[in-house]
DNA sequence: CTATTGGTTTGAGCGCGCTCTAAGTCAATA
DNA sequence: TATTGACTTAGAGCGCGCTCAAACCAATAG
């Protein structure tokens, strides 16, 4: 259960620095963690798991705020399961809205791909310093792109 | 072409506020806006149809300084289409990314949520408060919730 | 016995994207 | 004419999520 590992080694894994983590045990994100002789870290496996669960959470856009109430009512035992299930499904909703409001965009955003495609005059299709080959007629300033006019 | 809509017109229409549509246009992100006699801001069509393309680009979490890149290789002209081209596909292949990493974690939140289902006493699938029926023998802090153990 | 390495704490600072304030200008109305 | 109210500007302030700095401590190497 306790696999001893430094901040380095959990800084390692997760992906996180030693000074984010120090600061998500501070903010009460992480509890507080076992320590060696020296007063260093060290973190088991559960308190991995968590960490790996938080940046799941931020990885979907949970702002810390949250995640606190989570972890607030994770310490406050298994009374408060269907709370958590709660809170976890509220932001899942939120975020398949967010999700699909991405997935419009990135579909608009190919079509004007597409677009400029058809106004690209040479199609050279990786990006070239050197390529101002028409000096077309270019309005300076207002070149509208196209979309909803 | 100019449609004549005041600033508050499109701030509900975009749902951006005065505010920050006063601010996109100070820092460049937004051209200088038409004003009418008396010097209040004028959009045109096409003034929306960039905002909504500004939109969608922070919809998928474009930092302001791209699109600044963005906004300065469009008023160069149309030589700079193939570039304009290639900013947006970039952008797009991390969107991408993003995306699939999302959908993992929402992945395995929802498993969370189905093991949170087996561990519930009575399954009542709203929120009630009143919901602290059985007081198990509940381990205070360190409840990990089992993953990767 | 130093010097280095690698951790610790608290608190300050920062980059981003707004958001708000203060002071001023203008057009229309009482 | 006086006032209202909507708009303008430049600049300050803010919330978030880190990120860093300064000072300190413990263990090991030379």
């Amino acid at each position: 259960m306790a696999s001893h590992l430094s901040i380095d080694d959990v800084a390692k894994r997760t992906g996180l620095t030693a000074h984010t983590l120090r600061y998500y045990e501070r903010i009460g994100l992480i509890s507080p963690i076992a320590r060696a002789a020296g007063g260093q870290r060290r973190y088991g496996t559960a308190d991995i798991a968590w960490i790996e669960f938080l940046l799941r959470l931020r990885t979907t856009h949970m702002p810390i705020s949250k995640m606190l109430a989570f972890a607030g009512l994770r310490s406050a035992g298994d009374s408060t399961i269907s709370q958590r299930r709660h809170l976890l499904q509220t932001h899942l909703a939120e975020v398949q809205i967010e999700l699909e409001a991405m997935n419009r965009c990135v579909a608009a955003l190919q079509e004007k791909i597409e677009h400029y495609h058809s106004l690209e005059p040479c199609h050279s299709s990786t990006f070239n310093p050197e390529e101002n080959l028409p000096d077309d007629h270019t309005k300076p300033l207002p070149a509208r792109t196209g979309e909803t006019p």
